[in-house]
DNA sequence: GCATTTGCGCAAATGATTTGCGCAACCGGC
DNA sequence: GCCGGTTGCGCAAATCATTTGCGCAAATGC
């Protein structure tokens, strides 16, 4: 029987209840010290890092330069709120879909995307081979 | 007449290069050392911030914890290179393509990809029209 | 009980970006 | 030519977010 831990036990359950889509480590502490008052910043990030590691949450980054984590589900975009920063999910397959279905699917105003693709280059491959 | 600015003009003239598709602040600085040995960060920094500011350069976001500079140029996608970093040009359409015709347009090995819509939330939208 | 493990608070290290300060080079006017 | 104001920029320090070392104290297993 493992010792318990509330700080990360809280960490998950905010996670897992959805209340927000991807969250960043200072709006993760803000939640989780309404359920253990005392939890320290590391202590969340220690906690999300082993979530991330056993694949329980991704890590999503949404170029606002902090790192965000995500309930681990089945591939999605996301939509960021140039001013507030809020981050919403985007129902479907976007390569599919036009711009302006998804701004009536999330009611966001939607005025651009960025895509980025990842992968291993040609060169890394070499690498990799030898 | 403007006073010369050595340093904002070979920040300038490297990313105009195009010799790298988008530049981290520590690789333009680098390259510009070696035309202006002396350059400061800070003084890069300053001027890659005035060329956005003007619209001269884009800042991208690739998910590497760096924001990367890029010549103002028509929207496309990126790639990056899981392994060593390097970032990379997306050629067409990407919404129309599929990942292994990617992979065949820039020799990466394609194992993943990342779509961000940005616009404005609905909260935010009531928030400016008020 | 007692030794050991382990969660986690605290505070400092790291890495990237941003800002304040002030020198000195440059321009224009005289 | 010389002078004063402007401005580019090097230096160093301040932010900001993330990450790590340290050590206490609580919980477990023997």
């Amino acid at each position: 029987m493992p010792r318990p831990s509330p700080v990360s036990d809280a960490v998950r359950g905010v996670i897992d209840a959805g209340q927000r889509h991807a969250w960043a480590l200072d709006e993760l502490l803000d939640s989780v010290r309404t359920h253990v008052p005392g939890a320290d910043y590391s202590t969340v990030f220690r906690a999300v890092t082993m979530l991330e590691r056993s694949g329980e949450v991704n890590r999503v980054e949404v170029g606002d330069g902090k790192a965000r984590y995500e309930p681990n589900q089945e591939h999605h975009e996301h939509i960021r709120c140039r001013d507030c920063g809020q981050v919403a999910q985007v129902p479907g397959c976007v390569l599919l879909a036009a711009e302006s279905e998804i701004a009536g699917a999330t009611g966001f105003q939607v005025d651009g995307h960025s895509l980025l693709f990842s992968g291993v280059c040609p060169i890394c491959q070499r690498k990799n081979d030898g």
